[in-house]
DNA sequence: ATAGGGTTAG
């Protein structure tokens, strides 16, 4: 038998369509090889030569017969190099197979394209190609040949030249269709993958078990979830779904789509599983949200034996991540380290992601430095992690590190970046990023350009923040609810509600956060009122209020000064069914305080306790402050001793509660107390603890605070720190140190330093002085009456009634209200009253009643 | 056939 049966066809050669026909091909004798000098018709020879011929032939067949053991020898050992991804030694051997002079079949193309394929040797695989080309005739044309080199093209990623050989294909089989869908899904071509799908059906051809998996994970990729449910009956009724392949693919598709519950059902309907399935469910969970879900079902494929992968473990680590698990997230990373898992990019990506969510920055940080391999992804982790736990400064320096590797940001790291800057209002920064952003196209995603947006809002510019948000062609949910937000912070609530209509205009339906951000707008601007109408035509529309909703009701009608219906608000959240958090407990407290009701703050704090509510030191913290301002110190007090572990925030507040209370001696017994429990003050203790002192007139005190502050804590005194302490010389009547210190500051004195100080002058007689300060302090806040009656009342005490008249004239002039009659301050707990011409003024006497009440005396000068 | 990162509200 010469020739295989079938090569008396059109075709020189069976299609061959696999490796395998490939391989049951090299096996076959050396005779399938065609060689038109054998196969002459011998009737043709004439007698007399046929014993010659005979011999020749003869000689002939042996040669034969070395050319095929030695082409037998060639081909299993070429190929068995191209199967070891040896493609360069297999073309050498190739190249010496010409050399002899052995005939060369098609498969030995094949084979090699194959080897091509394995190792992705684009290069290698067009020189064989340019030599099919230049061999010509049947080799060119050879249908196996031709799929091998459409599946070699498709392979290598060039889609270009697959899709050309791909159309001269005459009959193009399940194989070479299988990998240019292929080459279309990974390139991102979903929808031509589906076209070229139901191509392929429109030919006859039944798609197999090689071609699903492609499909369904275009419909998973486009979300296509009409298309995908067609072909999982398609695969019903072809009757592959029993194959491991396909119905995991099935599961990635349903998941990837959205229906975790169908995506659960193919799952348990399933006779046999692998990791890739159990991996498709846990990932499905993850990227829907169900973290508990996918956390459960990582549990069952360990009680089924089945041993996790690198993605197992990603996306166990995903999971954990998201709900803050230690516990588990921990698990993860020792299953990794048990089964042996090589630390790769996703890996470790994963790891330091779960790392830096659940605040171990270090852990984090160890992750990142024994990876070996890193791409941007990792980097922009490490940022990330940095960012989130308010290390800006490292993020940066990791930034200059990244480029020093040679890698560039990306519109995730610049997106990270801006949001650090946002967060700590660094415009110039922010400017620097915004222009990084330009120059590299970065603007073109959505993402950036909300945290550019935000950025500038956070910096107090909201016409930048606007311009951006203008420029942008994509505006997507998230962009309209940052520029909403800006608004409704600022308290521009015209212009945060037309943003709300606006974006509807748009066809953007508003979400929760919309909801919130608005009504939060008409809260800042006192419009109570509009607030709760939004708050009602939200839910008409079935947009249900969530906890943030309801603490930003709680908190602005606190602030607003409805104490009472706050508590009623917050009530009603609980009968709602929403367990109020930190945020809106400290809210409802606001609200005692700004009532200055101790009995609500009291029922409040039986309630926290009964409601097992209390549970955190924020709250304590805001008890205690509660207590204070509300004027039980003694509870307060009570309160700050039940908290164990105290840390810097609780000391503060209690600090400032005694100086609330003028208890400087026991606010700097606390201030020593808090530094033998070795925390560290901040600049806030210093600023209660100066309050305390120069209440108190605790002169050396409030000096080696000072001093204790900017030497031993190097901080930075702020003015109101300043402040104090020249509020405290001059009242002691040291006013030559307080100008010292004011003239060594960093700071131009502000109006509270001034008053401050004209007080001081007041008392110690210093008229010349006094009017100097009055006319400084009148250009600092020209609007404030409180500076004007100050200064009628120094011309007043100085019997220069003539300049009282001129001072009150120059109020009328601005519109000020005026106190006729007679004028009255407050410093510290004296009250000051000056006569100013009229005596018999009805407001007077008033005051007269007024100081009587107090037990006050009126004292003339 | 399956995996990792960023933006908005109190």
């Amino acid at each position: 038998m010469p020739f295989p049966a079938s090569c008396g066809n059109d075709q020189p050669y069976p299609p061959l369509v696999s490796s395998a026909s490939c391989l049951a091909m090299a096996s076959l004798p050396y005779t399938t090889i065609p060689n038109p000098q054998l196969s002459l018709s011998k009737q043709s020879i004439p007698i007399e030569l046929h014993k010659q011929s005979q011999a020749h032939f003869t000689k002939l067949q042996e040669n034969a017969k070395t050319h095929q053991i030695l082409y037998q020898s060639y081909f299993s050992h070429m190929s068995s190099l191209c199967k070891q991804g040896q493609i360069q030694q297999a073309v050498d051997l190739f190249v010496e197979m010409e050399h002899k002079n052995l005939q060369v079949c098609p498969e030995i193309y094949g084979e090699l394209l194959q080897g091509c394929v394995y190792e992705r040797a684009l290069h290698t695989g067009k020189q064989i190609h340019a030599r099919i080309i230049k061999k010509g005739g049947i080799f060119a044309i050879n249908e196996y040949i031709e799929t091998k080199l459409v599946i070699f093209y498709a392979k290598c990623d060039v889609p270009e030249a697959s899709n050309r050989l791909f159309r001269r294909v005459r009959l193009k089989n399940v194989f070479s269709w299988a990998a240019v869908i292929g080459l279309n899904c990974r390139m991102g071509f979903y929808q031509e993958a589906l076209l070229g799908f139901r191509e392929m059906q429109e030919n006859g051809l039944l798609p197999d078990n090689f071609v699903v998996p492609n499909v369904l994970k275009a419909c998973g990729a486009l979300e296509w979830i009409g298309i995908g449910k067609g072909v999982h009956g398609y695969v019903v009724k072809l009757g592959c779904s029993g194959c491991v392949f396909v119905a995991s693919s099935l599961v990635d598709m349903y998941g990837k789509c959205g229906v975790v519950e169908d995506a659960r059902k193919v799952f348990d309907g399933m006779p046999e599983r692998n990791v890739v399935t159990w991996n498709s469910v846990i990932v499905g969970y993850v990227q829907n949200g169900l973290n508990e879900e996918a956390i459960k079902v990582f549990y069952e494929m360990k009680e089924a034996g089945v041993e996790p992968t690198h993605v197992t473990v990603s996306s166990l680590l995903s999971a954990s991540a998201n709900l803050g698990a230690l516990q588990e997230g921990k698990h993860g990373h020792a299953l990794a380290v048990v089964c042996g898992l090589e630390l790769n990019t996703n890996l470790g990506s994963s790891l330091i992601n779960f790392y830096s969510k659940v605040g171990l920055i270090e852990d984090a940080e160890m992750v990142f430095s024994k990876m070996l391999e890193k791409d941007v992804v990792t980097w922009n982790l490490l940022i990330s992690g940095y960012v989130q736990v308010g290390e800006v400064d490292k993020a940066l320096n990791v930034c200059r590190l990244m480029r020093l590797e040679n890698l560039s940001f990306d519109s995730v790291t610049l997106a990270t970046l801006m949001s650090a800057f946002a967060d700590t209002r660094s415009l110039k920064f922010g400017k620097v990023g915004h222009c990084y952003c330009i120059r590299n196209n970065l603007e073109s995603d959505v993402v950036v350009v909300s945290s550019i947006v935000d950025m500038y809002a956070k910096c107090e510019k909201i016409d930048c923040a606007k311009k951006v948000f203008n420029s942008s062609f994509i505006r997507d949910l998230v962009l309209w609810n940052t520029m909403l937000a800006a608004f409704a912070e600022l308290g521009h609530s015209g212009e945060a509600l037309k943003m709300f209509y606006q974006m509807q205009l748009e066809s953007v339906p508003p979400n929760v956060i919309s909801w919130n951000s608005l009504i939060l707008g008409f809260l800042k601007n006192g419009q109570v009122n509009e607030a709760k109408d939004m708050f009602w035509q939200m839910q008409s529309l079935g947009v249900q209020p969530n906890l943030v909703t309801w603490t930003t009701l709680i908190s602005g009608l606190a602030k607003s000064g409805f104490g009472y219906e706050a508590i009623l608000t917050f009530q009603r959240m609980q009968e709602a069914g929403i367990k109020p958090n930190v945020v809106s407990i400290i809210g409802v407290l606001l609200a005692c305080i700004n009532m200055a009701s101790l009995q609500n703050g009291r029922a409040l704090h039986g309630h926290l306790i009964r409601h097992s509510l209390y549970t955190s030191i924020p709250i304590a913290t805001s008890l205690v402050d509660m207590y204070a301002k509300c004027g039980n110190i003694d509870q307060a007090k009570r309160v700050f001793d039940m908290i164990e572990h105290k840390a810097l925030p609780v000391y503060n507040a209690m600090i400032s509660s005694y100086a609330l209370h003028g208890q400087a001696v026991e606010a700097l017994a606390l201030y020593q107390g808090l530094k033998e429990e070795g925390v560290k003050p901040d600049y806030i203790t210093f600023t209660n603890a100066l309050y305390a002192c120069s209440h108190a007139m605790m002169v050396n005190e409030g000096l080696e605070l000072f001093f204790d502050m900017v030497s031993y804590h190097n901080i930075n005194p702020s003015i109101e720190h300043y402040g104090c302490v020249v509020n405290l010389l001059s009242r002691c009547g040291n006013l030559d140190e307080a100008f010292r210190l004011i003239g060594t500051m960093p700071y131009k004195p502000d109006a509270q330093m001034l008053g401050s100080l004209l007080a001081a002058c007041r008392e110690h007689n210093k008229i010349e002085l006094e009017e100097y300060l009055s006319n400084e302090l009148l250009k600092l806040q020209p609007d404030n009456s409180g500076n004007y009656i100050a200064m009628s009342n120094a011309y007043a005490a100085a019997g220069r009634w003539d300049e009282v008249t001129k001072v009150r004239q120059l109020m009328k002039e601005r519109g000020l209200r005026k106190i006729p009659g007679c004028s009255w301050i407050q410093i510290g707990e004296e009250l000051h009253v000056f006569v100013a011409g009229d005596i018999s003024h009805p407001e007077t006497e008033k005051i007269y009643m007024t100081l009587a009440l107090l037990g006050m005396e009126m004292s003339f000068r």
